[in-house]
DNA sequence: GATTGTTGGTTCAATGAGCGAACCGACTGG
DNA sequence: CCAGTCGGTTCGCTCATTGAACCAACAATC
């Protein structure tokens, strides 16, 4: 929110964690994040969001801690964005809120998230029933719901239609 | 948010969540009315928030079904504004993000939530160690952490310094 | 019965953020 | 040499947010 000041007298880390999460888009990127989208441009088509907001997004995400910039090819240069520890401890959110959602608003399966060891969906916790443990996130495998589209649009979309595990990249094929 | 045209066009659940309760202010209405505030001028000097914009949020969180409001005296007609269902179901997301923000950001325990039956402190899943079990809202007692300020300029953050369950109103005495 | 205060708003001008389109520099591949 | 890709920046336009002022319905006080 820019920073906007009012947050700031608020006595309470839910407005600290919105006051750096909680602008237009932020959560959308770290979503994406997790999903395994890590470049500018993939970012860019898969959200549909305008230049300039996604570079200010970014940097401010960066500048947080919860992203990290990381060079992955020298000429031309290029860098990729990648979440930091801090930015996978906003998986429980994520999961809370998608699930709010799907629950109240979509009532749709878009998506179904496995425990990649053994196959079970995952609790509203991100536990394991069978198992009997929390799951860590890498350790999540995320597979298209029957509610999904399944010939999308963006070539980002389409390569997020494989099953994969969270924060492994995606491989988006070259149009 | 404000129903920006483009997250509509994302199928995913997180998407349509953050076109709901996206939108800056939105989730703190929220965390207060869990604290028990309910009425439009409570909101309004616990929030700081400009009156427009509180009266729109508070319009478009009716709409949604995630307050409801309701008449509590007739003369002068005065409303209050209520959690439905739809809207306690936010509370394991508002909880994931106040421990993002308490561990990541702010490290600081400005209140603690406890099980008003056996007074332990809550998990991360608002699970409550002693018990073994996921404890209900309406069972969760908020009370005031060591680095909550003693003496807050308002007199709603000065009522909720008592302990207090979850959804009770807040008693907030005249100025 | 006139005045003041409380509650819950609406209206207004000014500012700031988001938007889409255009542009740009560094490089690659043909 | 030319076209194309990638990762941006710049530029107007529009729309949302802000803070201050105003307002209507009533209650309590003088």
């Amino acid at each position: 929110m820019a920073l906007g000041k009012d947050y700031a007298t608020q006595e309470c880390s839910i407005a600290s964690a919105l006051e750096v999460i909680g602008e237009r888009w932020t959560l959308l990127v770290i979503r994406d994040a997790f999903y395994g989208v890590r470049r500018y441009n993939d970012f860019l088509v898969h959200l549909g969001i305008p230049r300039a907001v996604l570079a200010s997004r970014l940097q401010a995400l960066t500048a947080q801690g919860i992203l990290e910039k990381r060079r992955y090819q020298e000429s031309p240069p290029r860098d990729e964005y990648v979440l930091t520890d801090r930015g996978i401890a906003l998986w429980p959110t994520l999961r809370a809120l998608g699930l709010w959602g799907r629950e109240h608003l979509t009532k749709r399966r878009l998506r179904i998230f496995r425990h990649a060891a053994c196959g079970t969906e995952l609790g509203p916790y991100s536990d394991c029933p069978a198992c009997g443990t929390v799951v860590a996130v890498p350790d999540v495998e995320v597979v298209p719901g029957p509610d999904l589209s399944r010939d999308p649009a963006d070539p980002v979309s389409r390569a997020l239609l494989k099953p994969k595990r969270l924060l492994r990249p995606v491989e988006v094929e070259p149009a």
